[in-house]
DNA sequence: CAAATCTTACTTACCGTTAGGTACATAATA
DNA sequence: TATTATGTACCTAACGGTAAGTAAGATTTG
């Protein structure tokens, strides 16, 4: 378990209600979609207050995405560490990535934002770093992986990485844009199956 | 080949200036990220003749979708009858898309907005049908693959049509938001060839 | 101890700007 | 001359943002 909650599970202070507020809005209708004004009266306080706490547009933005990138970033490196085979490794990202898009799909939103920037805001400049870095240790697992025997040779690398972060990301995608649940850990299971084994057998 | 042009390769027509910059501009920034003012300015024209062709800015945008999204369509079920293995036919999807969007990063913008519609922009509701049947023509292909033993029968179709969906989607996004060029023919075969032998191999 | 001051957490009321959209005049074309 | 195409000038509503003020508690000071 990762000791650090997130600030959407924290007590119900005026900021972590704008925060939370903020989140939904923007994962429903994207940056540009949502005002301040409806933020402020969602959450019902005025708007300079949330200018108080976030000093501008951006910086509640800001703030949604530093929060879902450092949770995932610090989970992926939890995972990294355990001491499992690469493969069951690759299950337990899928099977964590897939509850905590279900348990809090705005969250999940601002990180495939990032990851797929499809506007490019101003706002996601700042978080490349942050990026490279989940995208190494990601890498790293996979090269692993290749070194250990556990998958062939053959497979390049950077190949492996883009088509798993590929998958995931479609999976949650999916979930996020429809009503029905459709994401379990025998699914994330299934997911890892197929590609070890192949579309051949 | 098609037989239908993108009506971003027609003419230098009023309208095509319109379309082509709204295509661009709206693909840098997503929808409500982009004025009418500021797609009349850079198309050298006054905001009403912008009213005058496309009626609203719903008009636009809907009018891009259309036409990327006919297109794509167009092009699949073009592949989808070709009398080549299904793999080859994988193959086949993936360069042509990896083609387009190079040659129309902005139309393939467009498709993958549809596709994952992160923010849910009012004007997408009236191409669900379109995204269907563009998702029947695939799924079908795939049970094809299945059903003549091309494709191993433990595979579930409705999951490799996601993975192999997801894959895809997956690179016409990281070739969209890098300078350099990543997508090639080569790419294409080397992922179909991955996603058939599997990280096991 | 009490008056004065500072700090925190907010609200009221407003700013200048820009948004999408249009009524109407005019130019070009057929 | 009728129709099609384009420009001028403007509307109202909403935008992001802020200056100024305040109620309540904590802190300092006489």
């Amino acid at each position: 378990m990762l000791t650090k909650n997130l600030v959407s599970e924290k007590e119900s202070t005026t900021k972590a209600t704008i925060f939370k507020i903020a989140a939904k809005l923007f994962a429903e209708r994207g940056y540009n979609g949502v005002s301040m004004r409806e933020i402020s009266e969602q959450s019902r306080v005025t708007k300079p207050t949330i200018y108080y706490y976030f000093g501008n547009k951006e910086g509640i933005y800001k703030a949604l995405i530093k929060e879902a990138l450092t949770y995932h970033t610090d989970d992926l490196k939890q995972i990294a560490s355990l001491k499992i085979p690469v493969k069951q490794k690759l299950v337990e990202l899928m099977k964590r990535r897939f509850q905590i898009s279900l348990r809090h799909p705005e969250l999940t939103k601002f990180v495939l934002e990032v990851f797929s920037h499809h506007d490019n805001l101003p706002c996601l400049n700042g978080f490349k770093d942050e990026v490279e870095t989940h995208g190494r240790i990601f890498t790293d697992m996979i090269q692993d992986g290749i070194n250990s025997g556990e998958f062939g040779a053959s497979a390049k690398p950077e190949l492996v990485v883009q088509v798993v972060a590929g998958v995931l990301m479609h999976f949650l995608m999916d979930q996020l844009n429809r009503g029905e649940r459709i994401l379990s850990d025998q699914l994330a299971e299934d997911i890892v199956e197929l590609l070890f084994k192949g579309l051949n057998e």
